[in-house]
DNA sequence: ATGAAAGCGCTAACAG
DNA sequence: CTGTTAGCGCTTTCAT
């Protein structure tokens, strides 16, 4: 096989609690001992193995990152912030997709607990109680999602969906309608209690839509509904699904702004690259991800106990090229 | 700590080896005992702890998966489909994201070598001698890059390319512009001979800008030299490119496909949302990310002696708007 | 500062 | 079919 502790051991004349020191606490070994025990592991190749490690210290320096949709835009900038950040910390991080599906979800969970220090899980569709109770078996993160007594990252997209509302509202739009996303979401409930609020602060109507899916197929499914709503101001789950909805609209002969106005929710790469350019809610997802792995590792060092921090991140409203004054009829 | 194989043992009054391998090995136990222990493994909770099957065994059950960019929107399709296939063969995959960087996708290999039982690398940016060494340490599938000894899936972008100068030049386009990707890319190679065989065939010319980013912005700087290269039939590297370099074009009066008619490559979900519709080559992502995958545990399960398969994956052309036919001055 | 030895949880011969 | 017995490669007391 590959070249063991006892191989530098050997050939470095020391035994191998020496090497192993030496990787593993450096300050307690001689100077001179530890560079030419170095020298040697280099020369031959050496890398501890993880798994060995693994099984004698209790920490396999491995994370589990589950979100619901790699594919969703959303989801890769977060993915590729909370991977670079563990790489920072000597982490591996085991990314997993659920496919929106709670119970795959739940098993993806069960199967990760064993194998890695901590699981940091975005935006589940699992129920509070089901996530609580797999919580207690290996310290979590959650991002997108509070849950008493955990961990989590949270994105304040209730602030951004009230001030959407706010700003349909200053653009003279009266009937507003929110194409909501799944039924799991935290996100999704956020938006709608907050945009209703608000709504109902400025005496505005705003009918609810859905659950929808979380796509662009999803919000072109919408489209009916929302212009049998008659709004003319509508906030959407996230961008794909507005995006999905500008085209229903469009091949109802409703145009985008002109006769409706759509506000987006991430900011992600296609609601920036769309035509109009996406009003929208902007995300800090690599922030969470950074954040997340932090939170997750600090939890793992302070030995399981975590003292269930919540982070929130602000969200802000980007008012791009979707919405515009409504047009007296 | 957690319950361990011996305390499933205790508990249903047989030995460790009994419960490891109704586990490992199913039928060499009596179908009465096993089920026994699954039920006390069962209500105990138990779950096999990967690290120490590792350690005896040799075998991690994780795969490394390697990509340039996860916020490139062509990897979230292939991670997905990867993920999901290793997940049905019981295997975790690590993600990781090079940044583009061929020195950290190095260091990120060696970092996986003793931690997996096999590397994907996708879209390498790594010469391939590099590759090549480091495929001597631990079963390897690329995707998209041939080396030669080296089991690949490859996406066959050159006959796409073909393809695409073909389109253009039907359509009456003379004058061709071909914006390249990063240097390091074997799907740029390929684009950049196909494409300029094929037009010299066809008695067109090609002029070749680049090396650019892989990115929108890499499309938008290459705008000033597409313009000033006088083509009226733009081929980019991908789909980001052409989408960035629309908008350049735009910015300096050029329209497109009025003006200019552009081609996209990877069928990415921008390049599908974007307005006008790109002209694209379709990359089978997701069969790619299957096969690279089901590939690479079959070289695992032969015992390292991977037969240097090479699988080939047809993509297409389709056409959409942002093509047209050539107007007369 | 370094050596010796025990053992992490599991698998894999080898016996019986 | 099941029990016994060695380790896999590494860390970690405890000595020295």
């Amino acid at each position: 096989m590959a070249v063991t502790i006892r191989d530098v051991a050997a050939a470095s004349g020391v035994h191998v609690s020496t090497v192993s020191r030496t990787f593993s606490a450096p300050h307690l070994v001689n100077a001179e001992t530890r560079n030419r025990v170095l020298a040697v592991a280099e020369g031959l190749g050496y890398r501890p193995n993880r798994a060995a490690r693994a099984l004698t210290t209790g920490r396999t320096h491995n994370l589990g990152l589950i979100v619901a949709d790699i594919a969703n835009p959303f989801f890769p900038p977060l993915i590729k912030a909370a991977q670079a950040q563990a790489r920072e910390r000597d982490y591996h991080v085991f990314v997993a997709d659920t496919d929106e599906d709670p119970l795959l979800e739940q098993e993806l969970i069960e199967a990760f607990v064993k194998q890695v220090d901590g699981v940091l899980l975005c935006s589940p569709r699992l129920p509070n109680t089901a996530i609580a109770k797999l919580g207690a078996q290996v310290p979590f993160v959650l991002v997108n999602r509070a849950v008493k007594g955990m961990t989590t990252v949270l994105m304040d997209v209730g602030e951004g969906a009230a001030a959407a509302v706010e700003h349909l509202r200053a653009l003279g739009h009266h009937a507003l309608a929110l194409v909501a996303g799944p039924s799991g979401s935290w996100t999704s409930r956020q938006i709608h209690r907050h945009a209703t609020a608000r709504a109902e602060e400025l005496g505005a109507e705003l009918t609810v839509l859905g659950p929808n899916e979380p796509t662009v197929h999803g919000g072109l499914e919408a489209a009916d509904a929302v212009a049998a709503s008659g709004a003319s101001g509508v906030l959407c789950y996230n961008d794909l699904v507005a995006i999905g909805l500008i085209d229903g609209l469009g091949r109802r002969g409703l145009r985008v702004p002109r006769d409706v106005s759509v506000v987006g929710v991430d900011d992600s790469l296609p609601g920036r690259l769309h035509r109009p350019k996406l009003t929208t809610i902007t995300m800090p997802t690599a922030a969470a991800g950074r954040m997340a792995v932090d939170l997750l590792l600090a939890a793992v060092a302070s030995g399981e106990q975590a003292s269930a921090t919540t982070a929130r991140l602000e969200t802000s409203l980007v008012i791009r090229d979707s919405t515009e004054r409504v047009r007296p009829p």
